[in-house]
RNA sequence: CGCGGGAUGGAGCAGUUGGUAGCUCGUCGGGCUCAUAACCCGAAGGUUGUCGGUUCAAGUCCGGCUCCCGCAACCA
């Protein structure tokens, strides 16, 4: 049964209503790493990831597009997949939260929690404003009214399931206290410690309002919790339930590896439930940090996403994964841009590694007729080397085990950078003009090419076709696939006599200059670009959908003069407008507050969407809508400037 | 006082249990010519955001302050 140890990682499971990018991309990768690295070390490695694919948006998304929620979420899952296969990433399993060995699961689960009385029907209690149809927290109305419309709101109950979080609070920060390890990186931990002292109240598992979701086993009008359900995929991966061998083969899951937004629903409710179930926890819960761009965070709406698939086209996998693991450094946010990316590909794999590589086969060739020699005068130099890579190799595994992804590359780079001094202190086109020295100019190769076994070794869970491409110039393995971790924690493993031969550069240097003139191209191409791979709908409006001058003329645009502005209380964005249109006053919120002052908007005559059904904004009710125009940086507020009264027409 | 993160040589980051501040890139100078104009050596450059406290000793612990950044709320 013990015949080999057992390793299970997973990502989480991913949501798929929106493209995949490259924070996706890191956390994937990542958990890779882990995998191949855990493999070469011969354990019996489980790797699941996969999709989270129910609830309310994505039921809405498809619906939007007249879709059947399940086909709309067979497209995107498959372009996820693609991507994955893009990336070398050698999961296990995928699982999907629509697949029915997941809905038995959940099913079960919730019928056990619920037999047991940890989950227990309740009442949702809140502030309904039925016209809206919404429920509201306490907190979240204005001056007791409802937020959105400004009406009356009334108490009420509404059927729903709970989980009672509460009871097993103590036994968790127990047992977080006495496993340090568990929450990692400590920042994150003490983030949770903190969030469940301040108490956890029970959490509703249940929905009614929607019905794409895993029907509750008992009572069909409810629907599973997403989160509830998407958490137990962890479980369902290996065959909880199921397949009771290969259950107790894997869990609990070695390390749960995640961004940093969703640690709480992993280190809390993620072990509550387990709790509940009497399963043991997980060995480790681990948040790795975000990558930003410069100038913020990624989003749709700031239309820069980084599509990994085009970065990989670009600038092959290894380069795209060895940038990604070497970036953040642990647990915190890294930054990415494309100038960053190239020059790491430029500096560690061009540079250090990949011309490393170069110079030493055409010293082989050149000294040696391309077969390695027999290492023969060994000096000080030669026990350094060795000690080098040694010490390399056992940080490298250190740093790894503890998940420190960009220091393991940083001890991989040390290696590399070793041996390119050794070939400046060894200088071996001197040695080979003496023939007396042939024997130290032996050495000197089989020492750089041992170096090079052992970095490709170390980088082999980070770049998972180097190995292959390197050797086909090297011929240091019959068989890449079965090379072991611990083979670059001996010396001397390279036998003499091996041939290599000239092949194209691993790693092609990458000039920036040029990639300024396929920035432009790019540009010229993007609409494609990026309509192209997920199928995302950029909908241009057709030539038939032309509007009449008639269905122009029901928006009443008029001049309106600003007579007084404020800033509104505890909303960034806001100011209060007030307008005078013709005779008439109104009152217009407007989210221009970060580019405009109170005082510079009085005076100033703008245009007003007069015919706008009135809203409240922060308990504000707008009577109407400025007219403004703006990209990611700046919003214009459109102003006549003319002396043309407040209250004419606008067209 | 909504939640959280950060402030370390020009840039981006490390700094484990408090004990001489490190790494990568860049800059300047030198070396080498096997190599993907790559490689190697050396140098300059920091009173570790600010104020106060604990200590023989603080980037590292405690408290106040300032400034950035994400999330949340809000952009009709």
């Amino acid at each position: 049964m013990q015949d080999k140890k057992s390793y299970y990682i997973t990502t989480p499971i991913y949501y798929p209503s929106d493209n995949l990018h490259i924070g996706h991309a890191y956390t994937t990768v990542a958990a890779d790493c882990m995998a191949r690295f855990k493999r070469m070390q011969g354990y019996d490695v489980y790797y699941l990831t996969g999709t989270d694919e129910h609830g309310q948006k994505i039921e809405r998304a498809a619906r939007d597009k007249g879709m059947e929620p399940i086909t709309y979420v067979d497209e995107i899952v498959a372009n996820i997949r693609e991507l994955w296969k893009v990336l070398q990433i050698s999961n296990t399993d995928f699982i999907r939260t629509t697949e029915k060995r997941q809905e038995e699961v959940v099913q079960k689960i919730f019928n056990r929690v619920y037999e047991q009385g940890d989950i227990f029907l309740s009442q949702y209690e809140g502030w309904y404003c039925s016209p809206c149809e919404t429920f509201f927290t306490e907190r979240q109305l204005v001056d007791g009214k409802c937020p959105d419309c400004g009406r009356e709101v009334e108490l009420l109950r509404e059927e729903s399931y709970f989980f009672n979080m509460s009871k097993y609070a103590p036994r968790l920060l127990e047992h977080i206290a006495t496993h340090p390890d568990f929450i990692q990186p400590e920042s994150r931990r003490n983030e949770v410690v903190n969030f469940i002292k301040s108490g956890l109240e029970d959490l509703c598992v249940s929905r009614t309002t929607f019905k794409w979701g895993i029907p509750v086993p008992f009572n069909d009008k409810h629907v599973v919790y997403v989160w509830f359900d998407a958490l137990i995929n962890y479980l369902t991966g290996v065959g909880y339930l199921q397949d009771e061998e290969k259950f107790k083969q894997y869990w609990p899951a070695d390390v749960h590896l995640m961004a940093k937004d969703i640690i709480r629903f992993h280190a809390i409710i993620w072990p509550i439930m387990l709790m509940a179930l009497e399963l043991p926890l997980p060995k480790k819960v681990m948040a790795h940090g975000w990558i930003m761009l410069e100038g913020g965070k990624m989003s749709k709406s700031k239309g820069n996403v980084i599509d990994p698939r085009i970065l990989v086209d670009k600038y092959g996998v290894d380069a795209v994964r060895y940038y990604l693991i070497k970036e953040l450094s642990f647990g915190q946010d890294g930054t990415y841009s494309e100038e960053i990316l190239v020059n790491r590909i430029n500096s560690d794999l061009a540079n250090d590694l990949g011309n490393l590589i170069s110079r030493t086969v055409a010293m082989i060739i050149r000294y040696f007729g391309g077969i390695l020699p027999e290492p023969q005068t060994k000096t000080t130099l030669e026990d350094e080397i060795q000690a080098a890579a040694g010490q390399c190799y056992a940080d490298a595994t250190g740093k790894l085990e503890k998940l420190d992804f960009s220091a393991y590359l940083h001890a991989a780079s040390r290696l590399v950078s070793r041996a390119n001094k050794y070939i400046d202190e060894t200088a071996p086109w001197q040695l080979a003009k003496a023939e007396s020295q042939s024997g130290r100019l032996a050495t000197v190769m089989y020492n750089l090419l041992e170096c090079i076994r052992i970095a490709l070794i170390l980088t082999a869970p980070a770049m998972p076709t180097l190995m292959e491409r390197a050797n086909q110039q090297l011929g240091l393995w019959d068989e890449v696939q079965t090379v072991a971790w611990e083979e670059a924690g001996i010396w001397g493993k390279t036998r003499p006599g091996t041939a290599v031969k000239k092949g194209d550069a691993l790693f092609p240097r990458i000039d920036l200059k040029s990639l300024e003139g396929d920035a432009k191209m790019e540009e010229a191409q993007a609409p494609a670009a990026v309509a192209q791979p997920e199928g995302e709908i950029e909908k241009k409006p057709a030539k038939d959908e032309y509007i009449s001058i008639e269905e122009f003329a029901r928006l009443d645009l008029r001049v309106a003069e600003v007579i007084a502005c404020e800033k509104m209380k505890k909303a960034d964005k806001l100011l209060i407008l007030t307008l005078k249109v013709g005779e008439e006053e109104r009152t217009v919120v407007s989210g221009i507050a970060q580019d405009y002052t109170p005082e510079e908007m009085v005076g100033q005559k703008v245009v007003l969407l007069a015919n706008l059904k009135p809203t409240k904004l922060r308990g504000v009710m707008s009577q109407g809508m400025i007219l403004a125009a703006s990209d990611e940086q700046y919003v214009d507020v459109l102003t006549v400037t003319k002396d043309i009264a407040s209250g004419n027409r606008v067209k």
